[in-house]
DNA sequence: ATAGGGTTAG
């Protein structure tokens, strides 16, 4: 592409080499710059009159080659040899500049730059081009003061009716965490384009005000002026961090009423449901990207991956790898970050520790995922060796990595070095404990049977316990059987009046265990006035391209006869290795009878009996499931992983359960 | 010859 020196254009050929110019683009390009503008020379004469366009697009090209000094003195020669007409000329040199200091993300420069304007004399005066660029590195850097300063300037010259202008400024006041200016900016706008409308709903996001985001976007689509476009997509985006079903609802009718959608629409709405743990969706959504030919890049690839992890959609994730290497995409830390996650996610410990052995630089979040990786599927040890490797190559672990590790200890039972771990983190890093960390720590002393050091441990935590540190107590005494601090844990619960609906089961059950029938209608009736149905058992399972979904009892499935056949075959013949049905009711509901009175099937018996029929021999059954996997399902599936040989991976909503041979990774703890 | 809103990982 590039013309080596030898093969520059004739210095009398200014068009030749000006194309030269505008197409160095990278520092590689460098040398051919600067030769095509030793040849320039003459043409850069003021008195030329293609003089103006040629300076500019050599400074254009010295700072897209990272040449920030020679695109300095460009400007530098262009400021000494401009006067009073021309200097509209020079404007668009430092435009230019500015432009270039604000794409490098050296918005202090640009606002430098900027400021240096004016000095120079009358001749230099910032225009409608420049205030964008100089609101925008304000919006950036957050300085408030210093954007207001702009706005009245641009007020003053009667610059506030370009909508250039008007967008910064409705960016820089929500970024600057006023977004009733930035309203205001808005409101008194005489014409808005989809672009105003993107800056408001944009602006409403980033200062939190999700409501009034979501408000404006659906004001904007029923106006219909003009249509929402990938801009509107990924404005509306940080707003719909859990966001009310009608409202995705909505943001998906917009999404398919587009014409031309672009990646970053296709990007955002992957974002969505992800977000919103609408797993499947994004799956769906993604498979269908592939489907219409849409070429994903790495923002898509990385999006897609978590949902995968969720449902351990094992085969769309490693296909997802698959692109990723054939697109040349590493090394990328964030997708090989993801692609640790989706890994460890979906039961495949290996794989995921084969793309962190590949990495060409880790860093905390690397770790992160490496350490949790280990921790949930029960390698407490192995998760301590890498954290403290970690800390070895001089990394500083931050809050999450704590909870990675604190969490890890808490499935490997490694009681002493948790509770080390929490104290370093306090004392030596100064991170303050979130609840997320408390949880680990209750559960951890917890289930080690100190039930009593764990309540403790509440009652002198500098937090108010939310529902999880409380939930996690409350597990602990279902386990150890303490019936005394159980019930403070539930009456602690209760008052709290849990969103997850998983821990009512959990409450109703205590209290049916200490025969307080009276609480138990209360739980059901409030459960009944929030509307909150039960969580019934699911479990998921890919097959193929597809995800199929079993509920506890399920009859529903086109394959349920043969289900119920092959599970009542496995049954019977693990009767005989000491399963006995009758020992463990059910953790999940004990009111869950069907029609015969029987204890309903529970979902992930289902699961692996659907997956043992449509699967050949050798192949890993991976399920996952909504729930905590239940005493008597995790013993079923250990003697049916000895009786068919094969691999089963069931991953709870808590940890991973890797089965090989009649024995679990979890050791039984869990 | 230049300007506005906007997507990804623990």
């Amino acid at each position: 592409m590039h013309a080596s020196r030898s093969h520059l254009p004739a210095p009398g050929d200014a068009d030749a080499l000006l194309r030269l110019v505008a197409a160095c683009r990278a520092p590689a390009h460098l040398p051919s710059l600067r030769a095509a503008h030793a040849r320039l020379l003459s043409l850069l004469h003021p008195s030329h009159p293609s003089a103006a366009p040629a300076r500019v697009k050599l400074i254009q090209a010295y700072a897209s080659c990272s040449a920030l000094p020679a695109a300095r003195a460009v400007l530098e020669s262009s400021c000494s040899l401009y006067h009073g007409a021309a200097a509209a000329a020079a404007t668009v040199c430092f435009n230019v500049l500015i432009r270039a200091l604000t794409t490098a993300s050296l918005h202090r420069d640009a606002l430098r730059l900027f400021a240096s304007m004016r000095p120079r004399g009358p001749a230099w005066f910032p225009d409608h081009y420049t205030y964008p660029l100089a609101l925008k590195s304000c919006a950036a850097t957050k300085d408030l003061l210093l954007g207001l300063q702009v706005h009245s300037a641009v007020a003053r010259l009667g610059l506030d009716a370009n909508r250039y202008v008007a967008h910064s400024a409705i960016s820089m006041y929500a970024r600057c965490g006023r977004p009733e200016d930035a309203y205001r900016v808005f409101d008194g706008m005489q014409h808005r384009d989809v672009v105003s409308w993107n800056a408001m709903i944009s602006g409403f996001s980033r200062a939190g005000l999700f409501e009034r985001a979501v408000d404006v976007f659906k004001e904007f689509v029923a106006l219909q002026c003009s249509l929402p476009d990938a801009g509107t997509m990924a404005s509306i985006l940080p707003a719909m961090g859990s966001a009310k079903a009608e409202d995705i609802l909505f943001v998906r009718k917009a999404f398919d009423e587009m014409q031309f959608k672009e990646l970053i629409s296709w990007n955002a709405m992957l974002a969505i449901y992800a977000n919103n743990r609408y797993h499947v969706k994004a799956v769906e959504l993604f498979l269908r990207m592939e489907n219409d030919g849409v070429e994903p890049d790495s923002v898509t690839l990385a999006t897609a991956l978590p949902p995968c992890g969720e449902l351990s959609a094992f085969s769309v994730g490693k296909r997802i790898h698959e692109i990723i290497k054939r697109k040349r995409m590493l090394p990328n830390s964030i997708l090989e970050n993801a692609l640790m996650d989706m890994y460890a996610s979906c039961g495949c410990l290996k794989d995921a520790r084969e793309v962190f052995d590949s990495m060409s630089s880790r860093d905390v979040i690397s770790w992160t995922s490496i350490v949790s990786a280990y921790g949930k599927h029960g390698h407490g040890r192995e998760a301590v060796d890498l954290f403290e490797k970690m800390l070895g190559q001089g990394l500083e672990p931050d809050s999450i990595a704590f909870v990675a590790i604190l969490a890890a200890c808490s499935h490997s039972g490694l009681l002493d070095v948790g509770k080390r771990y929490f104290d370093s983190m306090t004392c030596r890093y100064h991170i303050t404990p979130k609840a997320e960390h408390y949880t680990c720590m209750v559960d951890l002393l917890g289930r080690a049977a100190c039930i009593g050091e764990a309540y403790d441990f509440i009652r002198t935590m500098p937090i108010e316990p939310n529902e999880r540190v409380w939930g996690a107590l409350l597990q602990a005494c279902r386990i150890h059987s303490n019936m005394d601090i159980g019930l403070v844990a539930a009456d602690s619960l209760f008052r709290l009046v849990p969103e997850q609906t998983g821990y009512y089961v959990l409450l109703s059950n205590m209290y049916a265990r200490a025969g307080r029938w009276a609480d138990v209608t209360l739980v059901r009736s409030v459960m009944a006035d929030k509307g909150i149905k039960k969580l019934p058992g699911a479990s998921i399972v890919e097959l193929g391209d597809r995800v199929h979904t079993f509920h506890i009892g399920d009859r529903c499935h086109p394959q349920s006869e043969m289900i119920y056949q092959k599970l009542d075959e496995l049954l019977q013949k693990i009767r005989g290795m000491g399963y006995n049905p009758e020992v463990e009711a059910t953790l999940h509901d004990i009111e869950e009878e069907d029609k015969e009175g029987h204890l309903s099937v529970h979902s992930e018996k289902l699961a692996i009996a659907f997956l043992l029929i449509n699967t050949s021999p050798g192949t890993p059954i991976r399920v996952t499931m909504n729930l905590r996997i239940c005493g008597d399902c995790h013993l079923a599936a250990k003697l049916i992983s000895t009786i068919t040989s094969r691999e089963i991976i069931l991953k709870d909503t808590n940890r991973i359960h890797h089965i090989v041979q009649g024995a679990c990774s979890c050791g039984d703890y869990w």
